[in-house]
DNA sequence: CTCCAGACGGCATACGTATGCGTATTTATG
DNA sequence: CATAAATACGCATACGTATGCCGTCTGGAG
């Protein structure tokens, strides 16, 4: 406590400048009720005046928190150049604003799933816990998930939160959003309902919605007609290959559920190609309202998902794994979003 | 160095095993010359071994570098939902590219710029710089970056990189990008070119793209015609909004020079509510080439940007003011892309 | 007046790494 | 063979904070 403060204000400094000790310095700046009201103006106040800042790295060292989580995107295909998954971003805005609430850091990666940075972030310290976020062949991705469990690391996951989870989870309810979107088009009319998306258990979301949408067709006592599912994963391309497919079957439908908005554009493009317009000959829901979803023309009924409400929670999630109070896997409710591509 | 190994293992733990001391083994995991390779490769093998990796806040304490820079988008009006301009997520993918190919860590934070949070980034040892990306009155940030300079805090901004600049810069070729539009219009024929965007010092890119354009007229030995141009800040409904302002001026128009794509999107929705054909009546030509401007139909004629120049760009300059070697201003040449909006 | 509890705050130390400096061993030099 | 230089490594310490433990002082109860 008796030397004067030099170049960058530690809080040493301020303990001199106080006439206290270093320790009461941080005790007091970090709010312990151990140290009296008048002492922790004091400090306050020499502290805002040198402008003084707590070190990160010495606190997290000493503290062994980092008060930072990581945000890690992955996908398997997409080498292309920074081509980003536009419903990540508005996940994105949503994580880091919690984060901000919270008083957390966010740091950032899109490193592949096959390095070992997931590791690393958190034995590395740099980070309590990580949120993993990405869309890709689920099967591909469960021993990496395992691992990370078997590894003690703290991390939630976006994705379907069925039964076979593995680790925290959060997600949408895909099913209800699919049975939403199904119940929408048969409330329109439509009774040949294709769906453009994977519906296998390598894409347990498409899958989902899938179900979903089979779900609504036998509330009201109708059957899916396998021929009316295309596989597709969430592309523009992917969703233009699909239609014509579906096309070339020479199976009738008059409405089409796509897994992904992207999906939907695409075949939007292909239908108009041929000839069939929308909604009149074939009604179209999509699915994520990306900002694109609003500027098609007719513009895309398409199902919103809660964004804010999914940031609040991963951050809420991941926390509590590192607080060692697991939560249960949480399902978030969707919205949907009706516009002119499914006739209003 | 004379202490069995513990639980989570530390270079000490290393240096027990390898019966050497600790210094040795962070000099030897650094690369540090003045260990023998023998030795290295011994404590190579077993820091692989106990799968060991440093721990950054100790790291960064001592060393005083974090090795992480601190990613800060900003905006001025936009308190709503989530929602980020496009254009700045392909700059996230190339940034953070940029920096896995550095070996740096990446924090982000949408922080408001009246926050104190660029300061308190590198005062707490968070961050070693700043990149600062944002859109918005330029005049309402010159007080902040002017006191950010000030405070000798090492950031480098994304916007106009003209000669009254403050601070590091990276920025697109603003005027040639804007010249590239005009000519192109020129070429097809278009003698009335109108522009969508500010055009004052409050907005230096678009005032920038907007000279281009007066550039490429005058070229041609043409003056712009002010009535010509109208404000507009980058969002759709500012796009609709200019588009209507500008025909209810009754002046002759056969092209548009959008300062962005979105509000390219939303004058040719303006134009198609008015009965107006594009490229027929009108061409149009936007800015940023977002993902949706492939999408709208016709698909959108637009500048694209360097955005992965961009990124490293940006990670250098700021790379550069860490270690005090300040890099002149970069100024990126952009592209055109060249759609059916414009005629082809 | 004595004793005890609570409030306040100091002392010592730990967190795990990086680095300046000194030293022992080896290799080159005259 | 003696000396200089180079090589390889250990010692001590600093980075700045957080926290367990213990002492002091005040006031109230008995």
């Amino acid at each position: 406590m008796g030397r004067p403060p030099g170049n960058k204000p530690t809080s040493f400094d301020i303990a001199y400048l106080a006439g206290v000790s270093q320790p009461t310095v941080s005790r007091a700046l970090r709010g312990s009720r151990s140290v009296s009201l008048a002492t922790r103006q004091r400090i306050e106040a020499i502290a805002t005046e040198l402008n003084y800042s707590v070190d990160k790295n010495a606190s997290s060292l000493r503290s062994q928190r980092s008060n930072t989580i990581a945000l890690l995107f992955f996908e398997d295909p997409t080498p292309d150049e920074s081509n980003i998954n536009p419903f990540f971003l508005s996940m994105l805005g949503s994580i880091t604003r919690q984060c901000a609430a919270r008083g957390l850091d966010l740091l950032i990666s899109f490193q592949r799933m096959e390095d070992d940075w997931h590791v690393r972030y958190q034995d590395s310290h740099r980070a309590d816990g990580l949120i993993l976020l990405g869309y890709g062949d689920y099967t591909l991705y469960k021993k990496r998930l395992n691992e990370l469990v078997a590894h003690g690391t703290h991390f939630v996951r976006w994705g379907s939160a069925d039964e076979t989870v593995i680790g925290a989870t959060v997600g949408s309810d895909n099913v209800g959003a699919g049975r939403m979107a199904g119940a929408h088009l048969l409330d329109r009319g439509r009774r040949r309902i294709a769906f453009l998306g994977h519906a296998d258990e390598h894409y347990p979301e498409f899958a989902e919605r899938y179900r979903g949408l089979c779900d609504a067709m036998a509330d009201r006592g109708m059957t899916a007609d396998p021929l009316l599912q295309v596989d597709a994963l969430t592309a523009e391309d992917a969703g233009h290959a699909a239609a014509r497919i579906l096309m070339e079957r020479g199976v009738s439908f008059d409405a089409i559920f796509a897994a992904s908005d992207l999906i939907a554009i695409g075949a939007m493009r292909a239908l108009a190609g041929a000839g069939l317009t929308v909604p009149g000959d074939v009604a179209i829901v999509g699915f994520d309202d990306i900002p694109a979803a609003s500027l098609t023309s007719p513009p895309l009924t398409t199902i919103m998902q809660n964004m804010k409400g999914a940031g609040e929670l991963l951050v809420e999630t991941v926390l509590a794994q590192v607080e060692d109070r697991p939560l249960p896997p949480a399902i978030l409710p969707a919205r949907l979003v009706i516009r002119k591509s499914s006739g209003g």
